[in-house]
DNA sequence: CTCCAAAATATGTTCATACTTATTAGCATA
DNA sequence: TATGCTAATAAGTATGAACATATTTTGGAG
């Protein structure tokens, strides 16, 4: 027998064993818990613990009364880490900076004002700054911060330490959404990350809410040659 | 429903309460388990769990006898689904097509060879396609398959299935890494997603492997305008 | 036969308890 | 002072039992 000891990952191994080997095939139940439980030697809890994990990686399917099924069409899933940039930066053991472009509080354009779900005429507060590492441009940040929902943005200069770094670490909130995606630069990125104008650039934008309101709104412009990995 | 005072949900919310309010600052050690599950009124299992979760979210470091800390520069988290192309298209209620461009046995480049780590004059099976959106190109597909490792490849000439649903159905596998950038067009790429040379694509790059041989290694470069979103 | 309520059932969760393991701190030794 | 052993400790895991909850099946009423 392979799964001999009872630990949860060794369930975990197990059942994926069969899944890899098609003993259970895509689409099919699997056993009950109760019975994986005797089979393998083990209590319900252990397997309920091993197969809530295969269920988190997208491997099999789990529904109350109806039991568990392998998976149909496998979505994998992969766990991205989005660190603080300087931190980023400073692990790749090179030297960080900041510098501010710009900052202002200015009415935003109607794509950000919708995200916002602002006033026609309310204005918001706009930072520009440029992360840098070992004293080349590493990405443009361009950010919009609604300063009447994060206390302490309108008195921040944002020359010291980079609104990215401030906001992480001052602004608690409960959620956010972030997209990937692919642009060229234009004339004016160009000329502030150092590269050629029409370069592939890397973007992610992100925004950040608490209690329903879009408390930031970012776009990072990542200098040609970024790569965003890992595993799965 | 997740209200009941001692679900771990609640264990949980609260845990993130104290940690967003700097009731427990970033850095400092938070209560032991058995203590916090005798504060809440609840078995210190329930803390384990709803601590577990928080740490897998990054906001809490835990380790075995020193204890769970508040985490110093919180690594936001976030979980990509990675789902079959034709899953991706055919959700958002869309034709989904397949069009083989090439198939054939050849020598890979050096790049590719050394993630293979296959031998100076061993022979790859390399196919590329592209993937359609109601008609419309939306990812051009460039894949090295192993065909040794990989039982069936070679005789299977994915005119009629995609080499990326393939092998998700028929390749099981232990591991992978992706990686996410931004390129340009080429002329021959533009020429086959139907956009102009030198508009932006957004680029994946995955390889997947078993027993530490890597089995396939796939580079899809999508249709401008792409995005890859995500909730955190 | 259709529709709805009740029973059955598999997963989900909680609990008390016991044991395991990694890590640290303190102490003794070289 | 540096090093290695040992004990203490906090998280990690396992278990059986019980109850909760979602969902399917069944069976009865109309």
């Amino acid at each position: 027998m392979s799964g001999a000891a009872n630990s949860w990952q060794a369930v975990r191994a197990e059942v994926l064993r069969r899944i890899r080997s098609r003993e259970w095939a895509p689409g099919q139940p699997i056993p009950h818990e109760a019975d994986l439980a005797q089979e393998l030697g083990c209590a319900r809890a252990t397997v309920n613990r091993a197969l809530r994990e295969v269920a988190e990686s997208g491997l099999i399917e789990r529904r109350r009364r109806a039991g568990s099924r392998v998976a149909l069409h496998p979505v994998r899933r992969a766990t991205l880490d989005i660190p603080v940039i300087r931190m980023e930066i400073e692990t790749r053991g090179e030297a960080y900076d900041f510098s501010l472009v710009s900052r202002a509080e200015e009415v935003p354009p109607p794509a950000i004002r919708a995200r916002f779900k602002s006033a026609p005429e309310a204005r918001l507060l706009h930072v520009v700054g440029l992360h840098m590492a070992d004293g080349k441009p590493h990405a443009l940040e361009d950010r919009w911060i609604d300063a009447q929902a994060v206390p302490g943005a309108g008195t921040t200069d944002f020359s010291q330490i980079s609104p990215n770094e401030w906001l992480v670490l001052s602004v608690p909130f409960e959620g956010g959404d972030i997209a990937f995606s692919a642009s060229v630069a234009s004339p004016a990125e160009a000329e502030a990350l150092g590269c050629p104008a029409g370069a592939p650039l890397f973007v992610t934008e992100r925004a950040t809410w608490r209690n329903e309101k879009t408390l930031t709104s970012v776009r990072l412009l990542f200098a040609p040659g970024y790569r965003l990995h890992t595993r799965l």
